[in-house]
DNA sequence: CCTACCGATCGGTAGG
DNA sequence: CCTACCGATCGGTAGG
């Protein structure tokens, strides 16, 4: 079964479906199939799913090569390395959870809320939180969001040089962070230790990954709500 | 300097040192060295230290074998396979886990503190929550507790019919929180959703294996403290 | 529990 | 990006 499925993608992908090319006509190289930087994204999407579903060990290079359509030794001409496809994943999820981030937080700067007079001034940093709390939900549990969980969990089967160059990322994803939590702790909405509670907020969300099932239960509306009731007090 | 260093650790296994042999002149098999049940209990907890530190899949048997004194073939001797390893380390990090876990919600339980009228009756559930964190603090972060950390991060590695054998034993330990935050909930002390706020909170607790450090940084009562902040409300 | 060994798999490469 | 291949390692076993 896998065997005959994985033939048929190779062929397809490497020769086109001889029946579509014809009715549609179009020349094999024009489509982004071919499109050198768009194999290697197919790579490295492919990486991500396989590295989060069996593990970066558990993922041999042969998965993923068969996952779009290539031969054993192909995934070494996109990339140097297992590891350097492992880095790869991590950088790129980075990119997009601080992406994401950044622009959450943009969408809840302008005080037309407080403008209007509705609530109190200090209520904006609960505003920044929910955002912060929800795009990371979105970072962790989007439909073909691998690339974060793969950077949660497999962290350990990094170098040291490529873990350094991960640190400055992570660094500035949880950054956002710290002053929104400052100013709830000096609201009183937050009582413990802002270091710490940023460590445990991060950890409570994080651990998601491991249980969260889009099929049933809650919606990741209804998670941030409850991680909001459960972090924040009254005032 | 591996090399040197293993071969001086089995041949001091095997054999025992001939010098501390002589001068003791104890007989070679009245030790603990010669027990079943301990070779066996040593290479699981060899096999907890190297799967907790370098990951299941990236640690073989000849390592977990070597860590012992052992040679390559003989761990199969006491296991039947790589997998009944790891699910045995599992086992004993969920009994132990139980155990700690029912030992502290047993010395809360004596009202005494609500008997001398110091404190409102509701506040007994506040102190079993305390209870229930910091044994699991220090069933994840205290000295040598390798087993329950390998449960969390390789649960991936386990074949489904495991995955059923730890399901119980998950099962009653995550039962004692259900109703300690049902009466924080009720008294107002909780505010996120039961269920929700159970997961929320493991995984805050649970993901303190990422980052806690014991040389440096906080304790684990202050961990304690800092979650109970963060987590409860004061009404 | 050791010795000696096997089949399978893996990351990676040369050469086109 | 494919073909053909290599050295290394791994889980596991037979036979003692």
């Amino acid at each position: 079964m896998t065997a005959h499925a994985l033939s048929v993608q190779r062929l397809t992908a490497r020769l086109g479906d001889p029946a579509l090319k014809r009715a549609r006509g179009r020349p094999r190289k024009t489509e982004d199939e071919r499109d050198d930087g768009n194999r290697r994204h197919q790579l490295l999407t492919a990486a991500a799913r396989l590295f989060r579903e069996k593990g970066f060990d558990a993922t041999s290079t042969r998965d993923i090569a068969a996952a779009v359509g290539m031969h054993s030794g192909s995934p070494f001409y996109h990339f140097k390395s297992k590891d350097a496809m492992l880095l790869a994943v991590m950088e790129e999820g980075m990119r997009s959870a601080i992406s994401r981030q950044a622009q959450a937080l943009q969408d809840a700067e302008p005080g037309s809320i407080a403008a209007a007079g509705a609530a109190p001034a200090a209520s904006e940093p609960v505003v920044q939180l929910r955002r912060l709390i929800r795009a990371h939900f979105d970072t962790l549990l989007g439909p073909g969001n691998d690339f974060v969980p793969v950077m949660l969990y497999e962290h350990r089967s990094l170098s040291e040089h490529q873990r350094l160059v991960l640190a400055k990322l992570q660094g500035d994803y949880e950054a956002a962070w710290t002053p929104v939590l400052e100013a709830l702790h000096a609201s009183g909405h937050l009582q413990a230790p802002v270091k710490l509670a940023r460590l445990l907020i991060l950890g409570a969300l994080n651990w998601s990954v491991q249980w969260f099932d889009e099929t049933k239960g809650a919606s990741l509306d209804e998670l941030t709500d409850a991680a909001m009731a459960l972090f924040l007090k009254e005032s």
